[in-house]
DNA sequence: TTTTATTTTCAAAAAGTTTTGAAAGTTTAA
DNA sequence: TTAAACTTTCAAAACTTTTTGAAAATAAAA
């Protein structure tokens, strides 16, 4: 397998697995190649890479700047822009954690907030919901503090303590 | 707001909330729905409660069971199949876990192992290639191993040494 | 100014996913 | 056996998401 080979390889899978993390497979693509890439690309560069569209590569590349996944530069004397990505991935990790909090651990904790302070009967069936739901909140809340943790702590101070954990 | 409502309610967000994690929307909301009601239930009730149809819930079920969320049951000289989940959400987090693992991880560690003995040229772009994908290994590896010591440790355990890193 | 380069928008088309419902298949009871 | 109860399957329909491409908007150069 040459560099090219091996680009195209990972680039088509980091498209499937973003698909399955909340990030479309030309976002996820467009966010592999920017990664792999030592020096910073223009929107055709990116168009003729992965053979999409103007519309596709524009609006998924604004996605990436609003995930803070890609910057946008600008070269002195050159009109085009230019677009990289945040390679590092612990980075990564804690931009699509906070963004996944946002869009997901804040509507159900406030649904599981709404739900706990409800008119609930002591039958079997309300007992079960009350039990149910608080147990679900415990959990979740913890791991809304992990990623608040995650978020705010230095990557090498976490990653340790993750090392720790898994001995 | 009455139980009727607040199980409505839930109901709907464990849906919104399971399709973005992989679970599609009648089938977390199957799996809300059984892991509310104290009693299991059969495909009729679903089908009743949820308003989807025969082949629908059967074929989410059958998922569910897939994922190791729903078990079915039969009861003593009933012809009908009753159905209830997994409650513990300690154990829902971890089936789902697991699956993804198989389903996300093991395929991309594939990849950047495929990749990490790939002939790649000494360029600048081959030595970028070979970095990214190598950092991008040791954060995965790290994960797939707090995954594996997640999976087979006990639950309190596993919530206290998070709490303790969560302080 | 006007022209040219570039980015943005968005309606329509294409692609992908989920749901339906009826027919086929299976199991149990009579 | 046959009939009834129940489950499974799957092609077609409905729905959702993504992509395209051309037109509109914006910015820079002439």
């Amino acid at each position: 397998m040459n560099l090219e080979e091996a680009k195209y390889k990972f680039i088509q899978e980091w498209g499937v697995l973003g698909s399955t993390w909340g990030i479309n497979r030309a976002m996820a693509q467009i966010h592999a190649f920017l990664m792999l890439s030592p020096e910073s690309k223009t929107t055709d560069e990116v168009m003729e890479a992965l053979k999409i569209s103007r519309g596709n590569a524009n609006m998924n590349m604004r996605a990436l700047i609003d995930w803070g996944l890609v910057y946008k530069e600008y070269k002195p004397g050159e009109r085009k822009e230019y677009f990289y990505a945040e390679k590092d991935l612990w980075n990564v990790m804690k931009q699509i954690a906070k963004e996944r909090r946002k869009r997901e651990i804040v509507p159900i904790r406030e649904v599981l907030k709404e739900v706990s302070i409800a008119e609930i009967e002591n039958t079997a069936e309300g007992k079960e919901f009350k039990k149910v739901t608080k147990d679900i909140d415990a959990i979740i809340s913890k791991f809304d503090g992990l990623i608040e943790i995650a978020s705010k702590s230095d990557k090498n101070w976490f990653l340790k303590a993750l090392t720790k954990l898994i001995k």
